[in-house]
Parts: structure tokens; sequence; C-alpha cells
DNA sequence: TTGCTTAATCGTTTTTATACGATGAATATA
DNA sequence: TATATTCATCGTATAAAAACGATTAAGCAA
């Protein structure tokens, strides 16, 4: 008794959570500012920076990328990833909507 | 060899992925949304709302305190809950800056 | 071709999350 | 007091996440 019910729930609910989700581990968010400050694409060099063995590093790569957070090519022998700025974007603005929404519902209660 | 390693990342990092969990899943963002909604305190309503049953709905509602999300209070019999406007506005703001740091790479690569 | 580098995938283990029914504690109500 | 209501907690089962070593595949260099 365990089978997941999150398709029980509106799309929109989903997506956002899919998102959180993929941000909910700090070596993701380590990952996605080690994109961020070297404004280009890095492969490899995240596993000198991060403490992770390099199967966990390309796991957690992996999940960004099924998540549509980066985007990844192969450049020879090597993978350069990037930010994919579109899908952060519309994603952001999801969350803006509903920390607004939630902003309205400032009531004194409890 | 499975011992978690998020003590290994930034406090930042943590505090971002910590609540980026707490809303990794639909039933959470739901039952923030019904708080939001009804713009004010509602106990066991949700179980009626969410295709959940009773103890899963306070799980999550579990969740959610301990993450600091919501506030809950007893009413009697029942319990009483709202959302922390004031938790919720820091970790709006530390998504925001990561965001526009985010932002700032968005540089033509891959 | 042979060997080296790079990174994805496989297989496995441990931990955590999700979900439910059942139980229990607390407050109302008859 | 007895009973019903409300919800948290317990126990349990299953699924998913997290981590690693080992292996594999692909490109490059000697």
């Amino acid at each position: 008794m365990a089978q997941h019910k999150k398709e029980a729930f509106g799309p929109k609910e989903q997506n956002l959570a899919t998102f959180a989700k993929a941000i909910s581990h700090p070596a993701r968010i380590a990952i996605l500012s080690q994109l961020a400050k070297r404004n280009e694409c890095i492969c490899g060099e995240l596993v000198d920076v991060l403490p992770l063995a390099q199967s966990t590093v390309s796991q957690h790569l992996k999940e960004l990328k099924t998540a549509g957070l980066i985007d990844g090519t192969i450049d020879g022998p090597r993978s350069c990833y990037c930010i994919n700025w579109k899908a952060f974007e519309k994603f952001y603005n999801d969350f803006s909507s509903l920390f607004t929404k939630l902003k309205e519902a400032n009531a004194k209660c409890c």
C-alpha cells in the first residue's frame, strides 16, 4: 500500500512538485550554482568540486536533465552541461504566482 | 553505502533544499493552496478535498509544520492550520536570489 | 591497434518517502 | 458516564532516493 497518488492532483501542482523535487537536494543546487558561476558548459569538473563520487554526480545530472533544468551535449569524450534558462524561467514564474497567491492569504489566524 | 552527505554542503544550499523538499509533493502544494484559498485556519476539511486517507494528510501536515511553512494550533478536538507567512517569505527571497544568480549566467553555451 | 580518459550505466545497499489501516488520546455531546 | 468526533501516532508495506564501486562505451592519443 504505497502506490503513489501524484496523478490524482492537478497538472499545475504536479509540475511544481516535480520542479521542487529536482532542486530538493543540496548537491543539485550546488551543481546549478557551479554552472551559473562558470557561465559556461561544464563537464566533469563538478566531480572535483562536489563531495560525491563520479557516478553519483552523473546521477544528479541526469535528474536535472530529466526535469529539463539543464541541457547536455557530448563534446568528444566529455559531456558539457549548461542551464536551460527557458525552462527555469517558466518554473520561476509558476513559483512566483504560487507565492503571490499565498501572500494574499496573509490573514491573522491561529 | 547510502549514508546521506547533505551535511557536506553549505547551509544555504541545505536550507533551500529542505524547503524545496517540503513542497516537492503535489499533496503539500494542494494543502498550501487550500490554506490560502480559505484565508483561514483549516483542520480536517483537507481530508475531504484531498484524495488521500486521513493519516496520510496528517503526515503531510506534519512535514509542512516541521519545515516551518505552516502553524498549527489545537482547537478543541480539532487542529487548525495556517500558513506561516514569515517563513515563507524568507524562503521565497532565498529562492529569488538563487534564480537571479542563475539568470546572470544566461550565456550562450551548448 | 592499443591504451588512456571521460562519463554514463548497472547492480547493489541503505535510507527516506508515501500510503494506509488500526489504535489511542483528547474534547465534545447525549 | 457513556459515546461520538477529530486528529495524531504507531506499525507496516512498498516504492523511490541516494550513494558507491564496477563495468561499459565512446572518443582521443600514442
